[in-house]
DNA sequence: TTACTATGTGATTACATACTCACATAATAC
DNA sequence: GTATTATGTGAGTATGTAATCACATAGTAA
């Protein structure tokens, strides 16, 4: 039973990893981790509709994950905090120790 | 464009931030952080019916975040992980990240 | 056996999300 | 001015999710 202050940090966690629970998503930020893109390349790049990726693009500008601005035409997204990667290195060994266990499981078969 | 290895990639690493994107499931991660519990105490801590903490925590499983056994009549859950808590410190960097934009903003107003 | 407890699941409801298409807006070039 | 391009958004649809209730199952105890 958490109070008001814990339940406001929870839910703003679970913002969070929210904005990067979405394949799309995840492929963003691996793509913007070597630096800002516009929209039409991020779009080009995981192949989808600009429309669509606008709209992911988004809801991580919200949730605190991107940053963007204005560029001519263009609107330039980057990563805002370059802690969302190590978010990627943690699922990388969760995966890593998920395969493990399989593994260790197929050869106790 | 990404290859069918790399969808994969990018699905499972999806899968598991959706696991530990809800409120509850944070609750539940950061109750279990000191230790296994029975779905009782987790439904009692969170303050939630059994029935949708058991889901919960079904999802949590599926997505190799918890492991589970036996006990009696008692079902004891527990992080598989302990990567996972990780994820807690990158969220909170994240969101003092925010605070202090935050804070920077208001105090330029 | 019966009674009780802990857990999980089917069915339902309400709500949220992802995607597509068409269109609006804003900046640029001519 | 018109044309073009990049981006974002409203509407619609299809799908997914969370929560609740009732009930089934499994283990325990008497």
């Amino acid at each position: 039973m958490p109070n008001r202050k814990e339940q406001i940090l929870l839910e703003k966690q679970a913002e969070i990893a929210k904005a990067i629970s979405h394949p799309l998503r995840i492929a963003i930020v691996d793509f913007l981790k070597d630096g800002e893109q516009c929209v039409c390349d991020i779009a080009d790049h995981i192949g989808s509709e600009r429309s669509n990726v606008s709209r992911h693009l988004s809801v991580m500008v919200n949730a605190g994950v991107l940053e963007h601005r204005k560029e001519g035409l263009r609107v330039i997204y980057k990563l805002k905090t370059p802690c969302i990667l190590k978010f990627f290195e943690c699922m990388t060994k969760c995966l890593k120790q998920q395969a493990k266990d399989n593994k260790k499981l197929l050869s106790a078969l």
